[in-house]
DNA sequence: ACACAACTTGGAAATGTTTCCAGTAAACTG
DNA sequence: CAGTTTACTGGAAACATTTCCAAGTTGTGT
């Protein structure tokens, strides 16, 4: 039942070291010989056993990908874009949502999962707080993604700029303009800053465009449908039309929409909204959103890794992403 | 630098198979010759290459938890539950936080992970709602927790009866009853029926204690403190005194504690609460609650998983948990 | 046509366990 | 006390890969 590399080769009329380097992409393979054992493989539909090559190899081509799963979309995609990279360089990953001090305490100092792992890929995590010289007490390498730490090579957004952006769009519009935050738990281990650097990108550049935001119009809600409503609800109710909001995130904008919608004012004309993510539902809603490429972050993130894996051993390296602003008829006039 | 089984063995004077027995537990090991073995072990600090055993035995010695880790106390509970009595058995967890759809039937479909894990342990799912015949599309064994599957061994807690617990505790104080629930997501992939069992069991009892609930007095909220005290608020500005809600969560009746603050009104004499879970910080805030075993529960579930990849192939198992009312300040009369 | 380098390839060795099979020693049995 | 279980134990074989080395093949420059 089970293929061994062996059979493969008998099949191919090979050697079990050329189907090895054929497996792990070598190149001194003659591409006719590589697709000669491709075939074979297919055709016998034959899976290597990833522990025999964990063995063989000494490591054990797995990565430790440590985040907050608070199960919104942002970490979902991103662990779309981290595991689909990873595993074209056939690396498995391993998951360790750390909900609590506690369990990213044990993970650290357990010798068994330590073993099983080459390298780590902390998401979204300021370890300033949790360690004061923003190291973690491993050997392996670390790759920061959707924060910056100097040791580590890292991955960010931009939010900053995304706030900008948001700011230019909205100034040049009639009516008071808003800003809906949002807040972390108090007892989160992973800090969260992204939000307040889009609300001071935002604010910056509303300054610079001579239409400072007041603070009364800045308010803060807990990251959920619900409380967006509610943060809605009190901003257009109390507030004369037109008037244009920017949500710190999509979910929140899209409280704002449904809001908006309850209430009869149109969307585009009385109320304009612009979000922050650009997930895949923006575009139905009709939503304009500072764009963040977030599977493209998460794969830039697992290159990194990978690199560091085989060998590279330079400076920390941070790659910057930028976002862009995706304008729909959330900030467009309607012309009926 | 990573030592072996053989330098072990040498160490401590006995062949390479005696340490290997020593690792499983094997019973036909002298106590003697074990604790020789052992001696070694710990002094030289060896540690077990993981990936070696997986080759040699044939199995991957893994099993994959699926759940909805949505960041919740409990889930964090039941993980610890389970981890720590798999890994008695030497067996690892990998964990699989299966937000949506997607996700699930990518980890169903590869190829790749299938190979790694020997069965597998899925919480508070109902598989009714994804396959028809309530089974998933594997050869591996598997366990429900916090749930009940006719095809599978299950471990679930008896949460009608948990219900009931509380309203015979509540049915007895003057005022009005009220109840808060707490409803799912509708696009989760994970169906949650354990808040409306709890409220049912509420119904019923308090049925038969010939003081039966109001639906108007039912509320229903997502699963949240901020929108607990919302619903907390409604009810305590717009009823009489006293008053005595039962919470389907003890998130939710942490709420109704908050507001109850807020409001000025007195815990255990103007405002009766039981929450449900008992979780660690109950007991600290004075909150009558339902308890539920939480960990207890995970480790039920993994010797039936473990039990079932030791060979035992009978019947689909029911574990039954039962909760019990724990009566804290919440619901006493304070005396001052 | 020859020397030499570069590319391919087969297969043995190595990886670190578990498992199985003898073999020895100790413990019963009558 | 001889005969027979029973309880331990050592070590070789097996597990399915990767890696390395030697050998073969092809190509290049003169």
């Amino acid at each position: 039942m089970k293929l061994t590399i062996q059979e493969v080769a008998q099949k191919a009329g090979v050697g079990v070291g050329t189907v090895s380097r054929v497996l792990n992409n070598h190149k001194s393979v003659r591409p006719e010989t590589r697709e000669r054992v491709q075939a074979a493989m297919n055709e016998m539909g034959f899976v290597p056993n990833p522990h025999a090559r964990r063995v063989a190899g000494g490591k054990s081509y797995t990565v430790s990908i440590i985040l907050q799963v608070i199960g919104t979309e942002f970490y979902l995609r991103l662990l779309n874009g981290l595991e689909k990279t990873l595993e074209t360089h056939r690396y498995d990953s391993a998951l360790f949502p750390l909900i609590g001090r506690e369990r990213i305490e044990r993970y650290l100092n357990s010798s068994t999962l330590a073993y099983q792992s080459d390298g780590i890929v902390m998401a979204t995590h300021n370890l300033g707080e949790l360690y004061p010289d923003g190291k973690l007490p491993t050997r392996q390498p670390v790759v920061i993604v959707d924060g910056l730490n100097e040791h580590y090579d890292s991955v960010y957004l931009d939010n900053r700029f995304g706030g900008e952006l948001a700011a230019r769009a909205l100034s040049g519009f009639e009516g008071e303009i808003y800003a809906i935050s949002v807040h972390q738990d108090i007892d989160e281990v992973f800090a969260k800053t992204v939000f307040d650097e889009r609300i001071e990108g935002f604010k910056a550049a509303l300054e610079e465009a001579g239409k400072p935001l007041l603070e009364s119009h800045v308010s803060t809600v807990s990251f959920n449908l619900d409380n967006a409503r509610i943060a809605a609800k009190e901003i257009l109710e109390n507030t004369t039309i037109p008037v244009n909001i920017f949500a710190a995130a999509d979910l929140v904008a899209l409280g704002v929409l449904e809001e908006a919608a309850r209430l009869n004012l149109e969307v585009g004309r009385d109320v304009r909204v612009i979000g922050f993510d650009d997930h895949p539902w923006s575009a139905e809603r009709g939503l304009t959103s500072v764009h963040q490429p977030v599977e493209a972050m998460g794969a830039a993130a697992a290159e990194l890794l990978v690199d560091r894996l085989s060998g590279y051993d330079g400076a920390p390296r941070k790659v910057r992403f930028e976002p862009r602003l995706v304008e729909r008829a959330s900030t467009l006039h309607s012309e009926d």
